[in-house]
DNA sequence: GCTGGCACTCTCTTGACACGACTGCTACAG
DNA sequence: CTGTAGCAGTCGTGTCAAGAGAGTGCCAGC
């Protein structure tokens, strides 16, 4: 990404000094702060005039640039990458800090859903931004059993669990009325006939013998075929979201254009950005980041995302990730974000479906 | 709620003007306008300078205030109160409108969830508002069907059906390791000893048994009872909102202070102010209209909220309303409201739970 | 009791002005 | 050639006064 050279020592020094200064304090940076701090650490090599020079030299390869004449400096989406890519320093949650997140999740103890809410709220009150996570699944995972329970007259519940954990339930419209033994009868005899099927095999099941079936069990095999498919795509359907507040209590909302304020709040609400950045942090490793006119839309010019993939490979997984203005503390917010997907990781291999076998196979 | 004697005709055709203006227009209303408008309309007696008198006089009853002493007058609550009570002309939705409503409904039948997150989202259109509305819920019914579905070695889910058509779902994590088949047993058992039966009546059966149970059957009664308790107290823990976005985009918000668009969200987040409405809204029949001041808590003290019940007495039901700034289509907003209850009633008919019986009855 | 008209009050906008914040540049020193 | 000191210049911000506009309150007359 920061594709241009390397810049001189004492450049690198000064627009590290100026990223992390705006970020704490929001406000411009004149070039008299950045002399005073980084005089007093490197001795002489520092005075205002000659951080000017160097100021005019960043701001004309375009890391940085200046709201108007008589105004300090600020970074541009390229400073801020360049800084990210090579000038940042790691954080780590305090010990205090993991201690009470891990409190938080022993608290739902084996209720994935929890798990992820909690996930997302955690990171939204950590880092004062808006956070997303998708709950966990697998791109491809076989029929472990469902259950069909009737609620109305022709109308019925299906309820199912795939080999990962996932479960998934849908209303179904019968063709007739079927009161529930009906019902458990035929998901008794579909349950052994579609064990351990994907999508596409209940497909090819029920392509050979769909003339055979009673109406109401066509309904029901196709159904199945239709939310296994919808699980195998991961299309991120189902998301938390969270810290809507957090983000409008920050200042660059509490006094800026509600404008803006709508913006976010669409992007947020329809995930739009999501299914654009899942393909891209999916096969790549570690916590990504992406910063202001980087994104593939624009609604989102004026905002980074710091967002990861968790789960093993191979295994079930999703997305975490935070949304905050690009005057956001990187380096925390990847350090949360990378905690956070650690947590889901071990989280989720406690519940580890090595030993789904033992349970078809009987 | 009006307790005030009734103004002077002359008063009510002022105050309606006004109020109508206002809403139209957002704009503190001159003596002039009104003026123009009755004088057209009703001849004589509405020159600027009496309607000035009889402004003066509205606002020595509370009714209307004027922001500065060279402005126009502005509704207090109170004027919109006196407004709702007795000068509010009666509003519909046009038969275009309803038909198109009753195509969006056509295309989920039988689809519970659905309607309810189509009805937030239908009002939160048409209104330019956002919208609430919980899942429909009875205070009292029994315990259909229910199924455990094995997810993880010592973990199951348990899904359950009450004969009111609502669905419940929780995650069990057992005492010891179970299989599907194992499951599936402990089911039959209990379906056939609870079918019918309430939280009460779980409780009363288990505590003559309990030492007989196995640790993991144990786990699922009292999971049986819990939530089917929970299920019998009415607390709209869940609910669908929708328009925060339509909220912000109205011009109280664009040009007004971020802070208020903080405390909104808040309190539509958390749906604070549900709990206290339920009460009051579900024992009276219609809709109902607080008013800015009117609400308990003062977070919502410059929006009104419209609020009806849907669902037959004694049926499932649940809440349907509306909330937006004070200045608000009253007319329209109760129109709205009344015919997506009537809409919900209509559905939920549909779907009569008449025949119960006939399932558990076999 | 209604109405026309006038004086009054208050807000909002505009422009001028001074102030302060930083910078860019130049000239000089090491 | 590099770093530094200082100064002139630019631009945003805050204040103030003046003027325009809006709408009212009130009085006198019908």
């Amino acid at each position: 990404m920061a594709r241009e050279r390397p810049l001189s020592p004492r450049k690198e020094l000064i627009l590290r000094a100026l990223v992390e200064q705006y970020i704490r304090t929001a406000e411009p940076v004149p070039s008299k702060d950045l002399s005073d701090q980084l005089a007093s650490v490197y001795g002489p090599g520092y005075a205002s005039a000659t951080v000017r020079n160097e100021l005019a030299a960043l701001e004309e390869e375009g890391l940085i640039a200046q709201p108007h004449v008589s105004a300090g400096r600020v970074p541009t989406d390229l400073g801020y990458r360049y800084f990210v890519e090579r000038l940042m320093r790691e954080s780590r949650l305090s010990l205090d800090e993991q201690r009470q997140i891990r409190h938080q999740f022993y608290q739902v103890q084996h209720q994935l859903d929890e798990w992820v809410r909690l996930t997302a709220s955690v990171m939204a009150q950590l880092l004062q931004s808006a956070a997303i996570v998708t709950p966990p699944r697998a791109t491809q995972a076989q029929l472990k059993h469902f259950e069909l329970l009737s609620l109305y007259e022709s109308v019925a519940l299906l309820v199912l669990v795939r080999s990962d954990g996932t479960v998934r339930q849908e209303r179904l419209l019968l063709d007739s009325p079927a009161s529930q033994d009906e019902l458990s009868r035929v998901a008794t005899r579909f349950n052994a006939r579609f064990r351990g099927a994907t999508a596409a095999s209940v497909e090819t099941l029920l392509d050979g013998e769909r003339d055979f079936l009673a109406p109401n069990e066509q309904i029901v095999a196709e159904s199945l075929a239709r939310v296994l498919a919808q699980l195998d795509n991961f299309s991120p359907d189902a998301f938390y979201w969270d810290g809507i507040l957090q983000l409008l209590a920050r200042e660059e909302f509490a006094h800026g254009d509600p404008e803006r304020i709508r913006h976010v709040v669409e992007v947020l609400e329809r995930s739009q950005f999501l299914p654009a950045l899942a393909p891209q942090v999916l096969e790549s490793e570690g916590v990504q980041v992406i910063i202001g006119s980087e994104h593939a839309s624009d609604a989102l010019k004026d905002m980074s995302v710091v967002v990861a993939r968790y789960g093993a490979q191979g295994q079930p997984g999703g997305l975490i990730g935070v949304v905050g203005p690009t005057r956001m503390q990187y380096s925390r917010a990847i350090a949360v974000v990378r905690f956070m997907a650690q947590m889901l990781d071990d989280l989720l291999s406690e519940l580890s479906p090595a030993d789904d076998t033992r349970d078809l196979g009987e």
